[in-house]
RNA sequence: GCAGCUGUAGCUCAGUUGGUUAGAGCGCCGGUCUGUGGAACCGGAGGUCGGUGGUUCGAGCCCACCCAGCUGUACCA
């Protein structure tokens, strides 16, 4: 008893997980209507598939010696198959399209929405649950389903508003394991190596040219100058080696190099690259070296959507959002399930972080307004109030009465405050008598009360309020809801 | 994982060379207040001072270890 305080419990959420309010969830709502419509005029179909799947069937079979199964929230079923929340929706839909092959149209173009989980370090705009929102092709061999994919992301992008202020960026993982290959880093061997260049190469944007021939040579201190903080190993390449990575990542990309899976990387670009120059998309979508992603399972054209803007936060810091999106051909990932390989190309949205990236934008977040506030004047009459209520939720219009105590009507005011709510209906025994009704329109109010410092003046002015018959009160309501704009 | 920084109320912080019962502002709940949302006044709840051990007559303060958070870095299939 005596430790009851200090035994309560304490109110917490998880780090890297967050609540979301109703502004968030709206803004949210209409972005993902906004992609849908665009996924939907290319022809694309939506598909859902569960949040769980069999831990084999999501990244088991991804040749990732690193770290496997490392940040996948997973448990066991009663029958001991692990099972794990999923961490993309590129896994399951792979896992979808093998299980019904016979009965899907190829290709396949679907999309869809949802949560995934990584049980990785959260970080400013990294989150242990987050949303994608995935447009693949499956069964398409031909750079046109690339290119299409990549056109698609591009017409996204602008009905959201980000017209000019993004790029696509395309490559391909047959021209980096060509040059890979030319340097003496092809075969089985090498694979640990290889990885390390990539991984080098990836962070191209964050170091610049002479950290990345750090990171290819012997390897990069966190502060370069001071030789101090966190060492990062290299790749241990020699400067020819190096030379000819570095190369690859100026405009024009690397020459010389004479073996068949650059060749065949290169010709797709190029072919990637006149396809979307010619629909006019040149402007939009380009061709960038640097670009490596996915680092295992990618096998052809690689992309990412990277927003070119800068804004600063609250603490006026800058605020880079870079990639809010990516993708690339997988045409292993199916064909783990089947016999035969099965070509795929696809890209994924991260919705959470995009919505971020609206929102600064869009400087402020939109406020969404609460509902109509009934109040209650007179306890004797609960019924009244609730069918009035009740009458303007039958127009269509949200509404409640006030359920708290209602002994003052300041408190009553102060609650319809709080809720943002558009304006409040009053029907004390005066306007009773009289048949009609008092509606205050709050966001007025609040604008023409600006110039009233004094409270009590403030009290008696009673700014943009009016009254009306009580007949009317769902036309009066909806005047002032259409007046700010609500719909 | 590694490195640096930081831990006192929900938030922002104060707290003397180690000294009694750890404070403030804001916020929250209630009241003044049964006819009006920005105010004022009054009252209240809320703290194992991140944890454990040590030094000391005495620790929020000093020491050791641990934990958590933040930032960077690595990883991100």
């Amino acid at each position: 008893m005596a430790k009851e305080k200090s035994s309560k419990l304490k109110a917490r959420l998880p780090r890297g997980l967050a609540d979301r309010g109703a502004g968030d969830l709206a803004a949210t709502r209409e972005m993902l209507e906004t992609i849908r419509q665009v996924y939907e005029r290319y022809g694309f179909e939506a598909l859902e598939t569960p949040f769980i799947e069999y831990t084999d069937a999501l990244g088991k079979f991804l040749p990732d010696q690193d770290r496997p199964n490392e940040g996948v929230f997973s448990f066991q079923d009663d029958d001991e198959q692990w099972l794990s929340l999923r961490y993309d929706l590129t896994a399951p839909l792979a896992r979808h399209v093998a299980e019904h092959f016979d009965a899907l149209p190829k290709p396949f173009r679907s999309y869809r929405a949802g949560w995934v989980f990584r049980n990785e370090k959260p970080g400013p705009g990294r989150f242990r649950q987050f949303m994608q929102f995935d447009a693949d092709t499956v069964g398409a061999p031909t750079v046109a389903a690339d290119a299409e994919i990549c056109m698609m992301m591009a017409d996204t992008l602008d009905a959201l508003g980000l017209a000019g202020k993004y790029v696509i960026k395309v490559n391909n993982r047959k021209v980096l394991d060509g040059v890979l290959e030319a340097i003496g880093l092809g075969g089985e061997a090498n694979a640990g190596r290889r990885l390390t260049v990539l991984r080098a190469i990836d962070k191209f944007d964050k170091v610049g040219a002479a950290g990345v021939r750090d990171l290819l040579g012997p390897g990069r201190w966190e502060n370069p100058e001071a030789k101090s903080g966190d060492f990062t190993k290299g790749a241990g390449l020699d400067e020819a080696q190096s030379d000819v990575v570095l190369s690859m990542l100026r405009p024009g990309g690397a020459t010389g190099i004479d073996n068949a899976a650059f060749a065949a990387g290169a010709g797709e670009l190029a072919e990637i690259g006149a396809l979307v120059e010619a629909a006019g998309y040149g402007e939009r979508v380009k061709i960038d070296p640097s670009v490596v992603r996915g680092l295992e399972y990618y096998t052809g054209p690689v992309f990412e959507a990277e927003l070119t803007f800068e804004v600063t936060d609250e603490k006026g810091r800058p605020v880079r959002f870079g990639s809010v999106g990516g993708g690339g051909r997988y045409d292993g990932l199916v064909g783990r399930f089947r016999s035969e390989p099965v070509p795929a190309t696809g890209f994924s949205i991260g919705v959470s972080r995009l919505a971020s990236a609206l929102g600064y934008l869009r400087d402020g977040a939109a406020t969404s307004f609460g509902p109509v506030v009934v109040l209650v004047m007179d306890r004797d009459r609960v019924a009244d109030y609730m069918k009035m209520t009740s009458r303007l939720r039958s127009a269509g219009i949200r509404a409640e009465m006030y359920l708290g105590n209602p002994k003052n009507i300041g408190n009553q005011m102060k609650y319809a405050d709080r809720r943002n709510s558009p304006c409040v209906v009053i029907q004390g025994s005066n306007e009773r008598e009289a048949g009609e009704v008092q509606i205050k329109d709050l966001i007025e109010g609040a604008r023409a009360a600006e110039a009233i410092t004094d409270n009590a003046a403030w009290r008696e002015a009673r700014p943009a309020q009016f009254s009306c018959p009580e007949t009317e009160l769902v036309d009066k309501v909806r005047e002032v809801l259409a007046r700010h704009g609500i719909g």
